[in-house]
DNA sequence: CTGGCTATCCTTAGTCT
DNA sequence: TAGACTAAGGATAGCCA
């Protein structure tokens, strides 16, 4: 149970590597969701998985619904909680908060959209390259890589 | 210094919303860029600021860099820490291993953008949307619902 | 508003199942 | 292999400068 400061450099053992990124990805993600709800905002972490090529988007799609539909219930429903026999005028400014809320939420979705464009305008790649093509390259590197780490063992 | 549990909700104070939002931001930078050298991978984290309606792309093409810059520096240079005086073989094959982890994260690099695009395609967006109008769009929601809280405020 | 401090809460490395 | 457990280490809410 010695756990002692983890130096934070390449973790060579595999399974180490592994378990790792299982809970530290499934932290980070926490941490984003928890963010976007406490500030009302957008957000999104991508983060590949290096043990099957697989890359991890938060939120997908469907995630990112989830997210406007908690801010939307959660961030004024709080507030007004305390007057939900309120006047008509009252009503009314909340019926026109939640729409300006979701008004802004798309607004910024779609901002966040836009600027990943832009961001990716940064990077050029080539035209006629695929994610399978990739895969098998990086699947290529990873056997090589695997020989030399043999060949490293016998040496040593 | 009575440090409750605190509830994941929108946070409804402006100051608080704001010093949450810069330090947690900063904790999941953080979090991404060490799962990023712990597991020798590429991850990245796209928050918004709900401040100034700036959107936070991390890494930035600059951070990108850094992060396979260290990834090539630290993930096998300690693994060879103790033979850096090695014979031929294995010093061919520390540059070898090197080479191939360029490759490997100059590829993974490649993966996240192709994701990337792939996720943005589906998400439409109106062809004549820029980011310039979304921020003004944006700030028109935000001066309404300033006056909503007002006249909210009026009324309780 | 930003950064530093610290008690408290939260995450996670190591371990076993 | 992935989940559960637990203590050490890390993040951060609230406060002050």
């Amino acid at each position: 149970m010695t756990r002692k400061k983890v130096k934070v450099a390449y973790i060579n053992d595999v399974n180490a590597r592994k378990a790792t990124f299982r809970k530290r990805k499934k932290g980070i993600m926490k941490k984003v969701n928890e963010l976007t709800i406490l500030c009302g905002i957008q957000g999104c972490a991508i983060i590949q998985n290096p043990f099957d090529s697989q890359i991890e988007v938060w939120p997908n799609p469907k995630g990112a619904k989830k997210v406007v539909e908690r801010y939307l219930n959660t961030s004024k429903v709080d507030e007004t909680k305390n007057m939900n026999q309120g006047s008509f005028f009252e009503q009314r400014i909340y019926k026109s908060q939640s729409k300006l809320n979701k008004l802004r939420s798309e607004n910024r979705e779609k901002e966040m959209t836009l600027a990943m464009l832009e961001y990716l305008q940064t990077k050029k790649l080539p035209e006629n390259l695929s994610l399978t093509d990739l895969k098998e390259m990086d699947k290529m590197v990873e056997e090589y890589m695997k020989e030399i780490e043999n060949m490293m063992a016998t040496l040593c």
